[in-house]
DNA sequence: CGATTAGTCCTTC
DNA sequence: GAAGGACTAATCG
């Protein structure tokens, strides 16, 4: 069941079936409503909203074993940093366009950060446009900057 | 520098 | 099976 949710850059879709994420879509999907009150939801305003993130929502299982190694791998990138496709392939023990491809096949785009891969010079490619790739790399280095921020103040003062 | 090419292997049809 | 890429390092002008 798709649901619409509202985020600094336009509404975006997610597709909650009850119990597990299954996709998001980045941007408008014609049937979905804003009724969402599901752990979707609730990760996924508190990201566009700058908040603490909280546990992710239960996910749907990934479609291959590869695709499960990915997941793992991409979720232990941090926020405000990227990886390149080359390193992280390396890292993978497969090639830079096969996880392309991988990365492609994403159906859970934003909370799966697909986005922190870039090229080696340049943003690299994002299905549901580039736009979106700059959109929240940008918005994550914000966020990592103001929490880096805080984190100085906790440990010197304001002064 | 920019253009071209070969190597690579996961997804998709 | 076959084809085609969200890439890259090397080679060539």
């Amino acid at each position: 069941m798709w649901h619409a949710l509202a985020t600094p850059w336009g509404t975006i879709a997610y597709d909650w079936d009850g119990a597990r994420l299954v996709r998001v879509r980045l941007g408008h999907v014609p049937g979905a409503a804003f009724a969402g009150d599901d752990p979707a939801a609730g990760w996924l305003s508190a990201y566009f909203r700058g908040d603490p993130l909280p546990c992710l929502p239960p996910l749907a299982l990934p479609a291959t074993p590869f695709q499960a190694r990915l997941r793992k791998a991409l979720l232990a990138i941090p926020v405000g940093t990227t990886c390149a496709y080359g390193a992280l392939a390396r890292e993978l023990g497969t090639s830079p366009r096969a996880l392309g491809q991988a990365l492609r096949a994403n159906p859970l785009p934003v909370v799966i950060p697909c986005h922190r891969v870039v090229a080696a010079r340049g943003l690299g490619g994002f299905a549901a446009g580039l736009i979106w790739k700059a959109r929240l790399l940008a918005w994550e280095r914000l966020l990592a900057r103001e929490c880096a921020a805080e984190r100085l103040v906790m440990h010197r003062g304001t002064d």
